[in-house]
DNA sequence: GTCTATACGCCGATAGAC
DNA sequence: GTCTATCGGCGTATAGAC
């Protein structure tokens, strides 16, 4: 069973069962729409009572997943501003991170790009308040610092760029387009990079 | 007509205040958060049954307004479509729409942009492939068909061209901008159109 | 044709037997 | 520590009085 999420393996691998199944039950049928029961089933435990030896409520299921998957891009991320230096470079590290993981990992994709989280999270910060987000923000903000970027609004050329990467990324998750998303990868990343980039490079 | 129109009026007004008192709930907290009660309550009705009198269902609620909504964009759409011939000037008029709807009508743009409509109108179509969308669609089409638009997948293109419009009107209407969505258009829109269009016009 | 009262189901959550 | 049984409540929906 391939794990996207790194958890606390010391836990019980039923646990991590539940965090699957949920992630999976949540991403294609909403929270709301999705019951314990559902959650138990899936996860091919026999009853709903066995759910509350591991979480104390349904919310936070959804809440250690988003921590869980918040928390492994914000290690990849790291990683990437660590491994390469030029602004360019590292925001294509994020881009194949998530070209990847939209193959790889629809669901962690669906959460991170499409589910109104804040309905069902409603403590939880907004998405790009979090660590891993306003990382990607430093990035481009650097750029533009060093003339790799052009000097426009940090915010406003994080949303053009994340704009074309995460509706392209969106319209895969949805079934709109006909390939998958590592068959967009490279022209999604020129389209978006020459958008932001100070000298519109080859295409 | 005179001594029955307060009847009839009132009682379509009811209905009407139902649309909107549910709009703005829907968008605010979300279909599941959003119970009977609250949209009573919220459209100055004293009881959840007169609600009755109007709407089969909650679902139905949502039903009409997503209708109400799409009609209506189809409609501007088409009056788009007949005042100006080339591409460029009916998308620009498609995006002039979508800025000032993100500022008149916030709520109609959430549920355009961020609302997850299948999870509570399981039989509803994706918006994409609504009559409005798919004449957007074909205004893009045609606009490469006469070499105003490069050469590229037309799904690619829309899906290029409306990350950009539409991330940044969810980050207007997410308020992860300082200013309204007016003061992004022209710039967006230039941003939007040069990435798309075959000559690059002046930035 | 508006409101009171209530039915009914589903779901989250708990208690307690074994 | 796993399952049976059940509770309590909310929310949709309906029946029927006036």
């Amino acid at each position: 069973m391939e794990q996207e999420l790194n958890t606390t393996q010391s836990k019980s691998e039923q646990q991590n069962e539940i965090l699957v199944a949920a992630l999976k039950l949540f991403a294609e049928k909403g929270y709301f729409n999705t019951s314990l029961t559902d959650i138990a089933e899936a996860a091919g435990i026999k009853t709903v009572s066995a759910i509350y030896q591991h979480f104390g409520s349904k919310q936070s299921i959804a809440n250690k997943l988003y921590e869980n998957i918040l928390d492994s891009l914000n290690v990849s991320i790291d990683d990437i501003r660590r491994r390469t230096q030029k602004s360019s470079e590292q925001l294509r590290g994020v881009v194949d991170l998530f070209f990847k993981l939209t193959d790889d990992a629809p669901y962690i994709m669906k959460f991170l790009l499409v589910m109104p989280i804040h309905e069902f999270l409603p403590d939880q910060k907004p998405i790009l308040q979090t660590s891993a987000f306003t990382k990607i923000l430093k990035i481009i903000q650097s750029g533009i610092r060093n003339s790799e970027i052009r000097n426009i609004d940090p915010a406003l050329a994080n949303t053009y760029f994340f704009g074309i990467i995460n509706n392209t990324l969106m319209m895969v998750l949805a079934d709109e387009l006909d390939k998958n998303a590592e068959a967009y990868r490279s022209q999604t990343w020129l389209a978006a990079w020459n958008m932001i980039a100070k000298k519109s490079s080859v295409f």
